[in-house]
DNA sequence: ATAGTAGGTATAGATTAGAGACCTAACGCC
DNA sequence: GGCGTTAGGTCTCTAATCTATACCTACTAT
């Protein structure tokens, strides 16, 4: 964990040693795609294998199709999941994830998995923090 | 990598089981908050040690002071990192990570190792498919 | 006296997301 | 024939969110 931080810290480091343009560098780009509500839950919900739209609509019932489709759009174009589309009346549209979207996988699941074991915590800072904030309101702060 | 996948299919079919509101289920939760612009990347600038306030906001040129101030306290206030105040004229304010804060980074880690390795893939995939809807559009589609 | 630093807040304008109606084409029902 | 449903979206309007810019207090250095 502390050796996590260090190895970032050094990453850091040698982006602005090399003069990198923060606003250009790999990390920023793909936080800039996949760091939105939808993306990283539909490559979630594809890593089992491949699904319709409807489905991935039925599964993530709070996305709206304008999302949906405008999401799934991105993720095709940054190579992370393939559409195919089959001929038949009416097209069956069915979306899966590619090599690259499946290679993405094992560091999602680290993350997810951070997300499930330390959810509690966050919820206990939270309710601390609001704690607090209600107090300091009541004494007039 | 397939194993990954298998992992995460079956977690989501066990959050579906257990009859889990998807928009309340704790990675929903963990990307709602850090999966925006900023949070993360403030995070990384964090690993390698504290940072005051003016010095995160030159380390990241291109934020506006309204978002740091904002995404620092919706991270201060999820527990991930502290802010203290030092009481001098005028008060110099240091924000760090906290325990919960540096058990983040290594799988956030993991995704910027990604990031760094597939940069590459992505931009390819891009242009790819800018071609495509070049030529498309050349034909009239 | 003027400018700069530190750590922000306030306000107005631009961008983006979300809700819901709508569309084509086929199929089943009565 | 007329109605509803499925599939995979698009269109429009409104609501929320981000960005840029100006401003603030209180000190310090020139």
């Amino acid at each position: 964990m502390d050796q996590a931080c260090t190895l970032i810290g050094a990453k850091v480091a040698e982006w602005r040693e090399m003069g990198l343009d923060p606003a250009r560098c790999p990390v920023r780009d793909l936080l800039d795609r996949i760091g939105d509500r939808w993306s990283i839950l539909l490559l979630t919900m594809l890593a089992a294998g491949p699904m319709r739209f409807n489905a991935l609509a039925r599964a993530v019932p709070d996305i709206s199709k304008r999302m949906l489709s405008q999401t799934l759009r991105t993720l095709e174009t940054d190579g992370l999941i393939d559409r195919t589309v089959e001929p038949t009346v009416p097209p069956r549209v069915t979306y899966s994830l590619t090599p690259l979207g499946k290679s993405l996988m094992p560091p999602l699941l680290g993350l997810i998995t951070w997300a499930e074991q330390n959810h509690a915590s966050v919820q206990a800072a939270r309710q601390r923090m609001a704690a607090m904030v209600a107090a300091a309101d009541a004494v007039g702060w």
